[in-house]
DNA sequence: CATTGCTTTCAGTATTTTTTGAAACAAATA
DNA sequence: TATTTGTTTCAAAAAATACTGAAAGCAATG
């Protein structure tokens, strides 16, 4: 069971226990990051597990692995299949239900930015102008009785609509399947000094 | 001090109170998004009303609009300085401290991405080569004596290095202060069809 | 259609995060 | 330097969130 001392490099012997290292190192890492992204510790363990195994795991291999009960490790694995970056496989002779994250990372941040901009961006748009019908709607024309302190709060509201309008649509074409393209562009645009 | 029945439109008025309406359903709005975006709603609240009234307002102020305890206010607006989107500011004899929020979207956003990228983006980029070197550190040269297994998992925490170091490389460039040219290219891309 | 194997749900519990409020601190004025 | 005014800190309390585990649900097999 002991690894031999001093062997955390490559090689037939010490090989499987670095992996394993490695792999919880990882989970802890992306596990840590799960506040600032808005989502649970588990959740995000779950998914750099799948992710860095790179194979498709049940639920009780998740569980043990990670050392969490059947019902929060249901609702991960049904959570990031919402988010569409895990997908359900099976294998033949066996009635389980096994569990694989997308491994292409430029895919699984599609997949990301479209829900983000579902769950986010479009419902603010959505609020901010119905907020901003409450001061009178947009209307290009005359310049009305407005007090000054009404205009400047429309163009306030205006510019942030505006913005999240240009987000959602620089979004959806990043996100969509032929965007595929833009991963290049990416990589250019960060590229040019 | 009650407004006219049916009077939620323009005109002298109604005004103030609609106003008021607005900007609290404009706080409502933004405080709901806390969640998804890893800050406490507080904070969201208290950046939502600086941004949404344009004014500059001091601590009691903002404790006595948002209905909020001396500490949680005086941490909030301590966390939204840090974060580079409110400032100072101080009235002639008047000895409190007062703060406004940057009023530019894009300038706002630039200031959020920025400090993304140094709280979860770079710190992960390290953490993710130092479990990268548990495994060997790259080189380009011999393909060595490395199980096919490790060899996987060393693609996979690569491609991960890569794509966030793009997104880093990309972000400086929107973050900088010369990315103002980068709201035309944005708009511009968005726009393209 | 009963049984078995597996998955989902959810009320209760535990944990984590956020908020409060009062004391300590700091800075300006008398 | 004492006093007054304003700000920050932080231990304790409250609130929000996440997790557990057992029961209910579902579907495949005998």
């Amino acid at each position: 069971m002991e690894s031999p001392p001093g062997d955390n490099q490559i090689g037939p012997q010490g090989t499987e226990t670095t992996i394993r290292e490695a792999q919880d190192a990882f989970v802890a890492s992306w596990g840590q990051m799960s506040g600032a992204w808005g989502i649970s510790r588990t959740m995000a363990e779950v998914h750099a597990l799948l992710f860095v195994t790179g194979e498709a795991l049940n639920t009780d291999e998740v569980m043990e692995r990670l050392q969490i009960s059947r019902g929060n490790a249901s609702m991960s694995l049904r959570a990031l299949l919402e988010w569409g970056i895990v997908s359900k496989a099976h294998k033949r002779g066996d009635r389980k239900e096994y569990f694989q994250a997308e491994q292409d990372v430029w895919a699984m941040f599609r997949a990301i930015v479209r829900e983000r901009l579902k769950r986010e961006v479009e419902p603010l748009i959505a609020q901010i102008h119905e907020i901003r019908d409450l001061t009178g709607v947009k209307q290009k024309g005359k310049a009305d009785a407005i007090s000054a302190e009404t205009h400047l709060h429309n163009e306030r509201l205006d510019e942030l609509v505006d913005f999240f309008m240009t987000v959602d649509q620089l979004g959806q074409r990043f996100a969509s399947p032929q965007g595929r393209g833009l991963r290049v562009a990416a990589k250019m645009l960060a590229k040019i000094s």
